[in-house]
DNA sequence: CTGGATCCTTCACCAGTGCGAAACAGTCAC
DNA sequence: GTGACTGTTTCGCACTGGTGAAGGATCCAG
């Protein structure tokens, strides 16, 4: 059956609700009339296929945009310095580094205050404020690739996008 | 007219030929065979269409895979001494040569100062200092052809368009 | 509802260090 | 000599990791 998240639209009769999924990021299978010019896919995560179509096709194209969309969806942590997010990255500190890593394997899940510290010091944090602060500065950085961590009191942190 | 640069490729008489295009990078679109199942692409360089199909599909769709191909492109080190980005080249010294190697291999990914470092002097730099001043260099020259070379603190150096 | 305990955020500061950048000098080819 | 290439020194900034402290937010006992 068709993956769920890949969103089937009749074009052009709907070209007002692609453009709200072109701007939400959303990928999307064009379906398009016999008659008429396909679109220019603005971005990799839009594709068409002429009506009337074999279903076997329209599953293949969007089987093929499902996991595109999945990987543009979550971070990815390189090395332990490189946080990347939709085509965008930044240089993370060793620490910073060790510390994001739990977070985005768990990605858009609560991460414990506990688990995040032991990733950083394995051996125990140098002070019982050290986590806090260095948070904060994980916090600055993951927002400037349209990264939030949201704290989650008594439990842990969570990362997700803005 | 068809794009040049995008492959067109018979499915799957030519598979052995698709490997190729695969390995290197290339654009390529599949012209699936009536009652073949079309493979899953690999990459969002490579397309497929159900043959046989109206030309004008066959042609928007390799007008789709261009501008991701050219979006693409990696640069070049020709002989240690041309460094080639987009339709642009400019001279480098035997030392940049060595450096931008790795860095050209690698594009896009952290290398290590040690390992640029040692492509440029295998036996050991001069000074310890010695690679942050060529690299100054480097960096000045590679911004003529819309190269930049940016810094991942205490683990290398990355190669990225500007 | 109120005051305190707890958890967390944020700021300011410090020491150590990696790296950028300029300036200068030596060498070599033409 | 002139200019390109390379080596060397020096200065200083910005990043990093650590620490204390102030204060906000939330929860709970009474």
């Amino acid at each position: 059956m068709l993956p769920m998240d890949v969103t089937l639209v009749r074009w052009p009769e709907e070209s007002a609700r692609l453009s709200l999924l072109q701007a939400e990021g959303a990928p999307r299978l064009l379906l398009v009339r016999g008659d008429t010019e396909p679109p220019m896919p603005i971005d990799e995560l839009e594709d068409w296929v002429r009506i009337p179509a074999d279903d076997r096709d329209v599953r293949a194209r969007a089987a093929t945009l499902a996991p595109r969309a999945a990987a543009r969806l979550r971070p990815q942590v390189h090395d332990d310095d490189l946080l990347r997010f939709r085509d965008q990255w930044i240089a993370l500190s060793p620490l910073e580094g060790a510390m994001a890593r739990p977070l985005v394997d768990r990605f858009g899940a609560v991460v414990a205050r506990d688990v995040v510290s032991r990733s950083a010091w394995p051996a125990g944090p140098p002070t019982r404020n050290a986590l806090d602060v260095h948070m904060l500065r994980l916090r600055r950085r993951a927002r400037l690739v349209g990264l939030e961590v949201r704290t989650v009191r008594a439990r842990g942190y969570l990362l997700q996008a803005v």
